[in-house]
DNA sequence: TTCCGCCTCGGCCGAACGGCTGATCCTTAA
DNA sequence: TTAAGGATCAGCCGTTCGGCCGAGGCGGAA
């Protein structure tokens, strides 16, 4: 109804489940199509993978209107090529923008979301525990050769120092760190934004 | 005039530079500061930074309202701490909404840029070789374990095979995704999306 | 000047890693 | 029925890793 009142929105199809999505939006290829998470048969990704997801030649706007707003389905949501996330508590007007912008080509998240991504955007980089010993510059870069996969003879080739020397760092590294081998090096140096 | 006719808004300063900005809304606290990027004396980024950025004790919500959508500035505000970056062309609509939204703590940026957005979020996720010979499920499970630093030992723990079940997928592994170690394992891991 | 932190190096040793060969069981496809 | 691929396991072997000890040089701070 909201959206039928629009004078440039038209609405063709309204349907029970996720398959008869699919099949009906294949069919009519609207402009735009407004999927919940939760539908019976198949899943509101699942169908948005289906119209929208990588590989599709012809790739719909979906919209996803729901009242679940957890992580992992917007995550899923916006990875399966969803162009929009909207919580159903967002009113009537943020709806007709979400459409008009995905028609458009855009793309219109809720603004509880959407603080919840930039959160996400805003300090990919910090460490998990406060680290109360700094690693100095020296150790920082036998971080970043280990976190791509160097041997300590490599590592060591690299700085033009010797095996022993990097041994010594990995041993300061590991007790700042308060990790115990070489590939948690590597999974906190990705985490926390050294190496990209 | 837009946000004035509202009912439930109120403007209490309207500002010529940014210098000016930091002052007054230190001043008057207002529940929003819309900015613009381009302001004499203080840019748009560093004025969001002093008044919301990481570290300030009680952050001010600060939208972003500009004509310049350069990924650079969009990044730069939003890692500033600005909840909203809304391009001139929104429209008054998304403007209210967006002022709406960040005095509730929540935010929203404009659907053109939004889609940018998305795109990079969405796709941190493929193999630089388009990897001819895909990893098996089982093969998956290793994978997020050892990224996550665990020894073969512990892998093997977790998911209830032997010790020497563990070295053969990693054999395979190695073999399929064309490294030498457990760290180059872990780093296609993290670059290609696997683990988070 | 003395101290402290950082970088450098060597040797020793047990544990973990990675390569190799070969094997069984199961499911699916030809 | 046979073939193929995935998952499981065993043993052997050389290399690498990581812990531990000690040591020297060098710069800045007390």
């Amino acid at each position: 109804m909201i959206l039928d009142a629009q004078p440039d929105m038209e609405v063709v199809a309204a349907v029970a489940d996720g398959a008869e999505a699919v099949s009906e939006a294949r069919r009519l290829r609207p402009d735009v199509c407004l999927l919940d998470i939760r539908m019976p048969k198949l899943d509101g990704l699942e169908v948005t993978r289906a119209l929208a997801g990588p590989g599709v030649e012809n790739p719909l706007r979906v919209v996803i209107v729901t009242t679940f707003d957890l992580d992992e389905y917007v995550y899923g949501a916006l990875r399966s090529g969803a162009t929009g996330f909207l919580l159903k508590d967002s009113g009537p007007t943020l709806l007709i923008e979400a459409v008009r912008a995905a028609a458009a080509g855009d793309a219109l998240v809720s603004p509880s979301v959407t603080v919840r991504l930039l959160q996400h955007l805003a300090q990919p980089k910090r460490a998990a525990p406060p680290m109360n010993d700094p690693l100095t510059d020296r150790e920082l870069d036998v971080v970043r050769l280990i976190a791509r996969g160097r041997t300590n003879q490599e590592v060591a080739a690299e700085l033009f120092v010797s095996l022993s020397t990097v041994k010594t760092h990995l041993g300061s590294i590991f007790a700042k760190l308060g990790v115990r081998n070489r590939v948690e090096i590597a999974a906190w140096a990705w985490e926390s934004g050294v190496v990209s």
